[in-house]
DNA sequence: TTTTGTGCAAACTTTTTGCAAACAG
DNA sequence: CTGTTTGCAAAAAGTTTGCACAAAA
């Protein structure tokens, strides 16, 4: 039952929509999800919530530090599992994968520069925008082909 | 002339539009602007063109690199003039302001790293979120007066 | 029982698209 | 003149909200 305390811990009733969506992100092959997908996953496994909800329910667990959201390039909000650990993000443009990387020198710039600004910095977000090792070989291919 | 034959570089005819909205990112006050800020800003001058417009030729300036365009937390995407030198993001999420940083360190750690992840890098993209001294002082004030 | 949460539909915001008329070269 | 570009209105896409009903404590 540790899902429906952290809930309550957060001031939220332990629901069936609610449980099911931490749920989701905690088993999830995906660490990165959009509302949409959640909603989708929950369909796919006969778990019918709606989509407003589910749209409730992300900013509810986000408010309550459950949850990360992050805006990537596409126009829509992708959340993921507040793990504790800050990290960062390297995003695919062409395939949208994600892979996460941590490195404490940049941190420690980040501060200092947040400092020299007189930032009270409230999330250390960087995204490196690429093109994954996956992508390069298939599109490497393909200009070959023509 | 010089705005036109930057058009007409790219493949861009020189349209009274395009060369409005060229304008207005040399010359406005603030350095990054949303589709709906252009739109408005060129209502208030009287230079009355579509919003549709707006958003195509903010679409074409960012494929043809006079314009670079940011997805910050705000939902909507905001671009900027492309100057060739590369910056970063300290984005205050009170009151919007954003100011502009550069840290040669952050940038090779950055580059090591795309390269251990074998990602080819197009968008050196961070944006610091936090709460700038102005806002901070303001919010102190406002929480005293209670 | 009383408060809180949910589902649905409708509204809203940002961005895109279809199409006829206007414009640049 | 001919292909591009524009403005408008309509449509998408993502997200939020109002409200009656349902579920939790």
């Amino acid at each position: 039952m540790s899902k429906a305390s952290d809930l309550k811990d957060a001031g939220l009733k332990a629901t069936g929509p609610r449980l099911k969506i931490l749920n989701l992100f905690e088993t999830s092959e995906q660490r990165h999800l959009s509302a949409e997908d959640v909603y989708r996953l929950l369909l796919d496994e006969q778990d019918d919530v709606g989509l407003a909800t589910v749209y409730r329910v992300l900013t509810q667990f986000e408010q309550a530090g459950l949850l990360v959201r992050h805006h990537f390039e596409s126009g829509k909000a992708v959340f993921e599992l507040n793990q504790g650990g800050h990290h960062d993000h390297l995003v695919c443009v062409k395939c949208g994968k994600v892979e996460e990387f941590y490195d404490a020198e940049i941190e420690k710039r980040q501060d200092a520069i947040a400092e020299q600004h007189h930032f009270l910095i409230q999330d250390h977000a960087m995204y490196l925008y690429g093109v994954c090792a996956e992508c390069q070989t298939r599109l490497a291919g393909k200009l070959k082909a023509r």
